[in-house]
DNA sequence: CAGTGGCCCTGTCTGC
DNA sequence: TGCAGACAGGGCCACT
């Protein structure tokens, strides 16, 4: 369940393991994966053949490889999604999915990238020209933690809503990289209910709960960070920072770690969301329900 | 146009 | 024991 401090992680390793070197050879070995690559598997695997890797980028839960054509490989690690580096040689993982030869690099051993993705909701794809920004993601809002982030417009945005606010930090348009697990950590820290109304927050509100989503990557990126130096992405719940960090998601009937109230687990969006009925009380009626 | 909700996908776990 | 169903969930898209 990668979400922006994982793919972060993901995205520095490739900068130091993948970045500067060529691919020989690309195999596919699942269709679906390249899905939206609509001009096939084939047509994938050509364009990304031969070519230097430039760069490592990222926004929100996307990342893309610059290319020496210009072009760039766009991936999204969906909710299981993995890139791994490897010996060339070593055993296929079980959910394999597209296979990246690189070249060696002074007559060192070779070694692959590999994309791994169990439920494939991820996938990879070649945006033609897109090496700077694909186009495909430019309509994606920049994340809190990019430099150039608008806290101004993200509060007129938000504030403009008519949506609950936990849908709202949801909303890849509004501000990307944040899902379901530090959508609901960043609630509790903020002692804000997701069922309130964008235009019913006050801008301080709207702030303090930005302030909140940034701490509670911040966190998570420097638990992740120490814990990647082999190049090796752990995305199978295993982080280490799940079981000790987390205030709400996933606590349900667990002691709120400030009031002591139990944690309550409601279905949101054909997933769940968790918050304190105590520290996070809900908006005032909605009419019929 | 804004807002809402269904669907994709597979492995794991729970309950009958 | 075996099977059905719930659940995990980001992003797209159809619909109101």
């Amino acid at each position: 369940m990668p979400e922006l401090p994982e793919v972060e992680v993901v995205r520095r390793g490739l900068e130091s393991h993948v970045v500067g070197r060529t691919i020989d050879s690309v195999q596919v070995l699942h269709p679906r994966p390249v899905r939206r690559h609509l001009a096939g598997a084939e047509d994938f695997a050509a364009l990304t053949a031969g070519r230097v890797v430039l760069g490592a980028a990222r926004r929100g839960k996307y990342l893309w490889l610059p290319l020496d054509s210009g072009d760039a490989v766009l991936a999204h690690l969906g909710m299981s999604g993995q890139m791994l580096v490897q010996p060339s040689g070593a055993p296929d993982e079980r959910h394999l999915r597209v296979r990246f030869a690189l070249r060696p690099v002074d007559g060192g051993a070779g070694d692959e990238l590999r994309f791994v993705d169990q439920r494939m909701f991820g996938g990879l794809s070649v945006s033609p020209g897109g090496a700077d920004l694909p186009p495909e993601i430019a309509h994606i809002a920049r994340d809190p933690m990019d430099p150039l982030f608008d806290e101004d417009a993200f509060v007129a945005a938000v504030r403009r809503r008519g949506s609950g606010i936990k849908r709202i930090l949801l909303d890849q348009t509004v501000v990307s990289g944040v899902g379901n697990i530090y959508a609901d950590e960043a609630l509790w820290r903020a002692q804000l209910h997701g069922d309130r109304l964008g235009t019913k927050l006050r801008r301080t509100d709207v702030l303090r709960l930005l302030a909140e989503v940034r701490a509670v990557m911040t966190a998570a990126l420097d638990e992740g960070g120490t814990s990647f130096d082999a190049l090796y992405v752990n995305v199978n719940g295993e982080s280490g920072y799940f079981d000790r960090s987390l205030h709400a998601y996933g606590q349900e009937g667990r002691a709120c770690d400030r009031c002591g109230t139990a944690i309550v687990r409601v279905s949101f969006m054909n997933r769940s969301s968790y918050f304190c009925p105590v520290c996070q009380p809900r908006p005032r009626a909605r009419r019929a329900a």
